[in-house]
DNA sequence: GCATTAATCGAACGATTGATTAATTTCTAC
DNA sequence: GTAGAAATTAATCAATCGTTCGATTAATGC
């Protein structure tokens, strides 16, 4: 039997584009796990259908099963991809910050940069987070919530008794200020951007960061003494 | 023909418990939100079919198509209904804090009230407006954005003018950090509050309030001309 | 070159969804 | 008390969902 049109189809055009037949497995797997992440980017993973997101991948839904199991089961791959990639984003940064440096500047500042390499990020973290409970919520914990925010609060003790931090404060507040300083923003950006005239890019992240900067440094009030 | 059994069942509970077999349209509307948003917390609003609300408001699927169209139409009621609740509080406390009183310490103090009274209400937020667009963010956007939000921007500009805030700030990144303040505890708390020991009741709330103070008082750093 | 395995497709299936509707019951007004 | 409006139910509809599965093709081992 001949093959079915739009079978045929596909074999030519990718013998026109240059890629092999079969891809071999592993490409995709990638293709379906990015175009599940860009799908849930824009309109969230539940509104998305396997067969979208087959569409999307240019593969057969029945891929889905094939390399995932389930759909349930991309959608776990996907988010743990999103989730260790900023995870392991910000343990590298957070070890390398041990030496010399001002601690807290340091920590506003590549934390800041991990979230905006990658803004849509937060967005995911929002919806499938921040926004329910399951096993999503739980593999978060696990890999954000322990070892690099677990670094974090270490640094932030530390500060405070070497006499870099306020020791006043009670360091999990402290904490929270500091995520919600940074991460913030690029939660509440993409809502209320357009009325207050900001977009989130490079130019963004640095005023961000010299504001957080100055706002750990004296505060929001004035001050007779420090008014040039 | 009798009744089925679950109707009848139903009608003399209904006289057992002394309510009336009819309850006369605003109860059972409001019977449906309040399910609604129920699930919603629970499992977000996806997740709940007509079904399930329905059963949950104790009367039957068709009702919600009877009261409000459709699916979408006790959705976006539901939502709206939450997002007034929290607008106008915001809107009547910012009304009252114009007279005397410190602008800065009054709007951390009310805004943390206002979100802490109904602590469900930023996860609703986070999962309905941060989390994806549609049109319930744009809801968002006309009743919080314009309104109580450019009131407090307002008030942050006229602050910086008077001399009560640092006027080389950015005004909008402040309007920013005053909300990441406020609200990403409570966004946050749900998911790490195990692991970090905090518990989002008044306790909490007032030592949030004093924290966010201090810091916009002071900063965070520690001074030699400050310490005790 | 032949057999085996891996990769891929697309149709079919059963479950579930939101919407609709006919029938029934209660309430209200006269 | 009876007619009609309002409220409510339960059954039903078409659409869509994720899953399953047999068929088919390409790659691999021998």
């Amino acid at each position: 039997m001949a093959p079915p049109p739009s079978q045929e189809a596909e074999r030519l055009e990718r013998k026109r584009a240059g890629r092999p037949a079969r891809e071999g497995g592993a490409e995709v797997r990638e293709r379906l796990l990015n175009a599940a992440t860009e799908l849930t980017i824009e309109r969230g993973f539940d509104a998305a259908g396997i067969r979208e997101i087959a569409e999307r991948a240019g593969v057969s839904s029945g891929m889905i099963a094939y390399y995932f199991g389930s759909r349930r089961g991309l959608y776990e791959a996907m988010f743990e991809r999103a989730i260790d990639s900023l995870s392991s984003n910000l343990a590298t940064e957070l070890d390398a910050l041990l030496p010399g440096a001002d601690p807290i500047e340091t920590l506003i500042r590549t934390h800041t940069t991990a979230i905006a390499t990658e803004p849509w990020i937060p967005q995911l973290i929002a919806r499938e987070v921040l926004a329910r409970e399951g096993s999503l919520r739980e593999h978060f914990k696990k890999h954000v919530g322990t070892e690099p925010l677990g670094l974090v609060r270490r640094a932030i003790t530390d500060a405070m008794s070497r006499g870099a931090l306020r020791s006043d404060l009670d360091p999990t507040l402290t904490l929270f200020t500091l995520l919600g300083l940074t991460a913030f923003p690029y939660l509440i950006g993409p809502v209320l951007g357009d009325q207050l005239d900001i977009e989130l890019d490079n130019t963004f992240r640095e005023r961000l960061v010299e504001h957080n900067l100055a706002l750990i440094d004296r505060g929001l009030r004035a001050r007779e003494e420090e008014l040039t």
